[in-house]
DNA sequence: ACAACGGTTCGGCCGCGGCCGAAGCTTCGA
DNA sequence: TCGAAGCTTCGGCCGCGGCCGAACCGTTGT
């Protein structure tokens, strides 16, 4: 009856409210100080203290001493993709978080998903890269076609290196707002990079909100017109 | 600082021993009666009533009441993929059952993880497929490759029935005990559901052990023989 | 009709664990 | 060298939630 690794441990871990609120911080991939993330959570120090050890013992979360402060970060890309997981799980039972706030239409429409775009904006741009041979989707699976290897080169993305990291260079990651699957990997990762770089697109300094500038818009426009462009010839 | 759907509620929900338990029994894909589930949790009916009917409220369980019987299952494959993830997250920090019993190697080596195979024989199969090119990899990503179709047609199975359903072909599963993946999707429910009706693999009746008959053996190792010789054709 | 069985509801016990106040430790800046 | 800031440890309070015994309800089979 015993079977398997016992998934209670760590489910009760991410299960308290205070702990889940700061693995919801932590979403955004970020770094944070124990200081920020007691507050994030509504608690005193020294209650988010004893919370970040157990995380931090349990695996869940990596520490960073850097002076006085404690930066913690989750500790691996697995960890953020259950989490995401848990998220589809409450949307899709209308456990919707209680009064959602003004500020939540904007995280609905971009947001940081541990290091790539999510978010309206996120799976349109996945899409049209699907539609138009860019990306090649396999099922659930994505891989970058010869095409779309060329137009992110143009762009400026040295695909090539990101090609030679140990980590995936597409994945598909369930957006939970969308209830569809935006881009992920190494090379989601440089599109977020790129995007910030460029100054399309800009983080917000206390959550996982991203904010696409106007030029952002106009950018984003242009490669999905080129992409509407392309599927009519195909057509 | 409140963002996204609640998941502490639902994690806290799987956090507890008892009903992580149940969740686990029920990662066999089967529908169990609540008296079934109270026993494999080790709690007495009534607490375990009150467990299930949290997780149905919470919408990871379906009930379907059958005379004086009320069987029980995960509500959907996305509930499962979570448990999987936190079982690996368990398995990764070490965190393994604590006193693994005797018929644990065996769960090792072969199991069902909600509706296919998972375990040594798993992987070994699903390796042995992208190797050959039957399935294609793309990152983390796998297809179905013409020479593929042409394969499992041939073995029997109607795969192009399985291309009208909504769910996808192919899918990667990460397998806990080995830590690579292994093949889901509506494929490896078929690639099980053919086993089993060969008479290669007998589920055990209170676990999701698998156990692969010696019929089993010599056509699974005919599969990856086969797979050695189109490798050393190819190269 | 009745007994047996599976499941649920109710009530009360109890312990685990989250919470904070106070105190201590280390690092930083003046 | 001293004070302030960030974080942790300790101790004690308290409430939530899991657990079971007992009683109740519907189904089944005789």
């Amino acid at each position: 009856m015993k079977e398997g690794p016992s998934i209670a441990e760590v489910a009760s871990l991410i299960g308290d409210p205070a702990r889940a609120n700061m693995l919801g911080a932590l979403m955004s991939g970020r770094a944070l100080t124990a200081g920020e993330l007691a507050n994030e959570a509504g608690i005193t120090a020294q209650t988010a203290s004893g919370h970040l050890a157990k995380l931090r013992e349990a695996g869940l979360l990596m520490v960073e001493a850097q002076g006085r402060h404690r930066y913690f970060r989750l500790s691996g890309a697995d960890i953020a993709q259950v989490i995401e997981g848990l998220m589809g799980i409450a949307a899709r039972t209308g456990n919707l978080r209680t009064r959602t706030g003004p500020r939540d239409p904007d995280m609905r429409r971009s947001r940081v998903c541990y290091d790539h775009m999510a978010g309206e904006w996120a799976v349109r741009l996945f899409e049209g890269f699907v539609e138009t041979g860019r990306l090649a989707l396999a099922d659930a699976a994505v891989s970058l076609t010869p095409a779309g290897k060329a137009f992110f080169v143009a762009e400026g993305i040295d695909v090539a290196a990101l090609e030679k990291s140990r980590r995936p260079l597409c994945r598909t990651c369930l957006d939970w707002s969308e209830r569809r699957p935006h881009l992920g990997g190494a090379l989601g990762k440089a599109v977020l990079d790129h995007a910030m770089a460029k100054g399309w697109a800009r983080r917000s300094a206390t959550s996982r909100t991203l904010t696409v500038t106007p030029p952002g818009h106009l950018a984003f426009q242009a490669w999905l017109s080129a992409d509407e462009a392309l599927r009519r010839r195909a057509s």
